[in-house]
RNA sequence: GGAGAGAUGGCUGAGCGGUUGAAAGCACCGGUCUUGAAAACCGGCAAAGGGGCAACUCUUUCCUGGGUUCGAAUCCCAGUCUCUCCGCCA
């Protein structure tokens, strides 16, 4: 969410960089709203004076005046409330300014390659598809979650269920002793304040899950990532300085309706319904920002290297960009059986567009209190990872080669076959 | 599920109808002392919002929302969360 002080400075200025991002946004009406909003502030501050100075004096003859008073606050009170929800309601639906490095564009084939890095596979064979490869293995089935369960959801058996335990276990202590990441295992329900802290709400709950833990009127979701309750660590935090950064990682399952993208990549483990992610969070003094992002990034990159999967490094370009972000990097793995890159991570810089949502603040040397970085970025995708690992390192008689540095995590099983 | 206790500043913790935005301690910042550091001593130190170029000033806030009162951190009601004991349970 965007800073209303800030805002007001250079309001002009606000609208051409929200323009950018090409949403309907009325301006005018915003701009009305907070004008409105303070001057229902100013009268309300003159009388709550006047009786504050009523109760002071003791007077006896004057408390009838402060009963008058009271009420006529009370009336301005209720226009000024509504005010600011409609401001608030306004304000909350606009997605983060693009930091100047981003591309100006419109959809996902405006997104620039910044790097490409690795080996595209070449096969002596029709390379399969990661869903017939694990389907002949008798490791993935869809069939009996979509019994069991619905759409969108799968089993993973025997050495496959291995593998995906492997890659978040792999993933995981990489970014923990190399990388300076604090381990958490958090909880996978998150308040809906939280999930407004991260801007999953209100624009897009159509994508989450919500549950009904009790008869109580707090609404819980689903996490859709583990940013969101990584993120939230913070919330409502005053920090020191010195207490920055702060690096979280986890390893969650992860809940999407995907709503709205119906018959896209139905077939197969690509978008599922539920999905484990190895998420990194990162706090930061707000200066910061883009270093972190090139540090993040190239800790997920990192991952991939290890495992020797090809991919590519992508720059996403202002209409691509998700609600909170000011800057994302995809990255995009090689899957021979689509002949093109997926997105197996995305690492994004919020700069303060979530901590002003979180009120996620730290106090710097000046004692001045400054808005915290944020910053996520999925280390990686692990169900898509796996599917990476299927499809590149597969085999003409369908067995799968299991990368040198996951072996340790698998009884040191070089090869998964059906026999 | 049954019975209690509680929620106060960055943290710990007093206050329980009227200059209380709130004692004290810790943390933090500045200073004295010291070759330097530590210790000791002195001083400063809540946030949000409004007005003002600024110095500054005003309002709000003691979990949240209502209520009583001229006046509420303090009294009443509802809700949320936390803790303790009993029961149940992975």
């Amino acid at each position: 969410m965007h800073n209303l002080k800030e805002i007001r400075k250079d309001f002009i200025a606000f609208k051409k960089a929200i323009e950018k991002r090409s949403i309907d946004t009325n301006f005018e009406l915003l701009q009305n709203l907070d004008k409105k909003n303070r001057e229902f502030i100013q009268k309300k501050e003159i009388l709550e004076k006047e009786k504050k100075d009523i109760s002071k004096s003791k007077d006896k003859s004057l408390f009838s005046r402060s009963k008058e008073i009271s009420a006529a606050i009370e009336k301005i009170n209720i226009q000024q409330k509504k005010t600011k929800e409609s401001l608030e309601q306004i304000l909350s639906n606009i997605p983060n300014i693009p930091h100047k490095d981003v591309p100006n564009g419109k959809d996902e084939s405006d997104n620039i390659e910044i790097k490409k890095s690795g080996q595209i596979p070449k096969f002596d064979f029709q390379p399969k598809s990661h869903f017939e490869i694990g389907e002949k293995l008798g490791m993935l089935d869809f069939d009996l979650a979509s019994k069991t369960t619905g759409s969108r959801f799968v089993f993973v058996k025997d050495k496959l269920a291995l593998l995906e335990r492997a890659l978040s276990n792999f993933m995981l202590d990489n970014h923990v002793s190399k990388n300076g990441y604090l381990e958490i295992s958090p909880p996978l329900l998150a308040s809906e304040n939280t999930m407004f802290g991260t801007g999953q709400l209100p624009k897009f709950e159509d994508d989450q899950f919500e549950i009904k833990l009790d008869e109580s009127n707090e609404r819980k979701f689903l996490i859709p990532t583990a940013e969101v309750i990584l993120t939230n660590i913070v919330k409502d935090k005053i920090l020191n300085q010195n207490d920055l950064p702060m690096r979280f990682v986890a390893s969650t399952p992860c809940f999407r309706k995907e709503a709205g993208s119906y018959g896209k990549d139905t077939k197969g483990m690509i978008r599922q319904h539920q999905f484990y992610k190895v998420e990194m969070v990162s706090i930061v003094d707000q200066s910061k920002c883009m270093e972190e992002l090139e540090r993040m990034t190239n800790c997920a990159t990192e991952i991939l290297d290890l495992l020797e999967l090809p991919y590519r490094k992508m720059i996403l370009c202002s209409g691509d960009m998700g609600f909170s972000a000011e800057k994302t990097y995809d990255i995009e793995v090689w899957l021979p059986s689509e002949n093109k890159y997926r997105e197996i991570s995305s690492c994004s810089s919020c700069s303060t567009f979530q901590s002003v949502r979180m009120k996620a603040r730290y106090k710097n040397q000046k004692k001045e209190i400054l808005y915290a970085g944020t910053l996520n970025g999925s280390g990686l995708a692990v169900g898509r990872t796996l599917i990476a690992i299927l499809e590149n390192n597969q085999e003409k008689d369908g067995s799968i080669i299991i990368p040198k540095v996951l072996r340790p995590y698998m009884n040191n099983l070089q090869k998964i076959s059906s026999n």
